[in-house]
DNA sequence: ACAATTTTGGAGCGATCGCTCCCGTATGGC
DNA sequence: GCCATACGGGAGCGATCGCTCCAAAATTGT
């Protein structure tokens, strides 16, 4: 019926979160995003309607990959206390500076965009739930302290995690954020 | 000898320090603070070389109020727990949604700007001795485990504080943040 | 009063912003 | 083959960006 597109919507949503991650959304300009996803300002608007549309796709692109990548990495048998560990290690092992999109744009757009706020949140639920999760399962095994307040420690994990991603998108060193985590992990045996 | 200047400089860096907190520095146009700061963008180049040379002294500026704040509200006697718990407050109790300058800049500019990260890392470094300040007297005064590894729980308390930032800036509920608060401190007292 | 100096007030610079429109082209169903 | 449809390519829209320059106004030392 029509002539068919000749780039890929996911790996062009994929390049154009690679570029918000890095410059944010603000600092991002239409025609640096058609330079680096090699489209053309006509295709971009005719196939995301416009910049934070293409935005919003982006932070639901990001929330699916990263949130898969958290789930497969809590899956994962072993002592709950290195799972955990691991996956924090993960979190701040990101291409140096870059930090998290999502905490990016919370900082940056704030509770300005109903929009966006919607998706940051999300996000932000992805990684409460997957701490959840693995605590829960730590309670269950033994591995930590069964009078543990669940709730509150997701909360404080939670709440570590954004701190820690902002180090890393600051320029921290990356022995101090692994030192930083290893004291996280071990207070929260110590009840 | 020469006409005085209308504006007080410090009134207007104030200001600008507000405006580039609500909004972030990219978004923030030279118009609009002329507009906020009622100054002409004339006077405003003069007095400041550029938009990025005022953006430099409102985080100086904010650096120095907040810091000024902070030791005053670490100087106070009463429960190191008590006091540790009422700075925190504090720290995520400001006009909702604002989150902290530092916080929103290192995120936003990351460590593209090598000026700009001397200035975040600086007023971190306040927050941090800030920190180590009140955590050193808690272990004299017997108020915190003797065994406390005090560096490794500056860090971590650090990175609580910048996260509950970011989660105050996303919007997140006050109430929760305060359960946070109280979680974290009973934690640091647990050892 | 006068000259010197620095101010305010504002027009306007080139560049870039997000975005739209048009055109020639390629691909589908009939 | 033919028309309808969506495509890639690109010019260019009005608005705003950060910034500069100049004239009129105001304050000082002499």
């Amino acid at each position: 019926m029509a002539r068919p597109r000749e780039f890929d919507e996911q790996d062009v949503v994929a390049r154009a979160t690679g570029l918000f991650w890095r410059r944010g959304y603000t600092a991002t300009g239409v025609r640096e995003l058609g330079a680096e996803l090699e489209l053309k300002q006509s295709s971009l608007y005719r196939a995301f309607h416009d910049k934070r549309g293409l935005f919003l796709r982006a932070l639901d692109h990001y929330r699916a990959t990263e949130s898969s990548q958290a789930e497969e990495l809590l899956e994962r048998p072993g002592p709950v206390r290195e799972v955990l560990r691991d996956w924090l290690t993960c979190m701040v092992g990101e291409e140096a500076g870059r930090g998290c999109l999502v905490v990016n744009t919370a900082t940056e757009l704030g509770a300005t965009d109903p929009e966006v706020r919607r998706r940051t949140e999300a996000a932000f639920e992805v990684t409460r739930r997957a701490l959840e999760s693995l605590l829960r399962r730590g309670c269950r095994t033994g591995e930590l302290p069964a009078g543990l307040d669940l709730d509150a420690a997701v909360d404080l994990l939670f709440t570590t995690v954004l701190g820690l991603r902002v180090r890393e998108r600051a320029g921290h060193d990356p022995a101090r954020l692994a030192a930083t985590i290893d004291y996280a992990v071990r207070m929260l045996a110590a009840q």
